[in-house]
DNA sequence: ATTTAATACATAAGAAAGTTAGGTATAGTT
DNA sequence: AACTATACCTAACTTTCTTATGTATTAAAT
């Protein structure tokens, strides 16, 4: 109860969805959501809004493929990750862990 | 030797001014910057374009004040931190620190 | 039987928060 | 005399979200 949402800090969305799916493997863009929010305890939200216009552009960009699916007469797009998606995964694992190192330098030790 | 700047993620630079304020007391903009770069290794840079107007934000919000010197003929505004901006930071920092652990609990072991 | 919730995709308008690129001015260094 | 560092600033632009809305099918509830 009381599971207050956080939101996203600008930037990460990316980084969250290329990590989940070098992970996990093919997955379409309705279970991410639902995922994150089960591993999270509901504390982190992607919206739809912000998730299908990400997932396009990675597609893009090459860092993803995807392979339409019907299931149950519903349309399911599966989403995977390409060579090129899994060394810009390495890049961007790179600067979040930077990014949460520095945090822990200048917030310290205000996070303890 | 190669000291790679890594971006910021949107939305966590009030976080750092505003923990950095409530830490080390009063603080002028430029030395904001050169002491983010400093404890960070240089790894960490906030433009100058990002911090000023975040620093006017922040003071048009009532979370810090301001008073102006006059130091070798150059003017330098110090920054400080209100009480309403001693209790925002609270919340700010409860956010950044569920951010990192659902980004952990997300990327892991990816991270390690 | 009809409404509501869940599944599953999508886009568009707007806000927020950065980057990049400029500007002004003084002091100190090459 | 030119460049670097200090110290402030803003404006145009981009990126990346949020919010709101739309379509369509299936399952559950009223």
């Amino acid at each position: 109860m009381c599971m207050q949402k956080n939101n996203l800090y600008k930037g990460s969305l990316s980084t969250i969805i290329l990590s989940l799916l070098k992970e996990q493997g093919k997955m379409y863009g309705y279970k991410i959501t639902r995922e994150v929010e089960k591993i999270t305890s509901g504390q982190m939200v992607i919206t739809e809004g912000a998730l299908y216009p990400t997932l396009h552009k990675l597609e893009a960009k090459g860092l993803l493929s995807v392979e339409i699916k019907k299931v149950n007469n519903r349309v399911r797009k599966y989403y995977f990750i390409t060579e090129k998606g899994k060394k810009e995964t390495v890049n961007l694992l790179r600067e979040m862990k930077s990014f949460i190192e520095n945090m822990e330098i200048i917030l310290n030790p205000k996070l303890a």
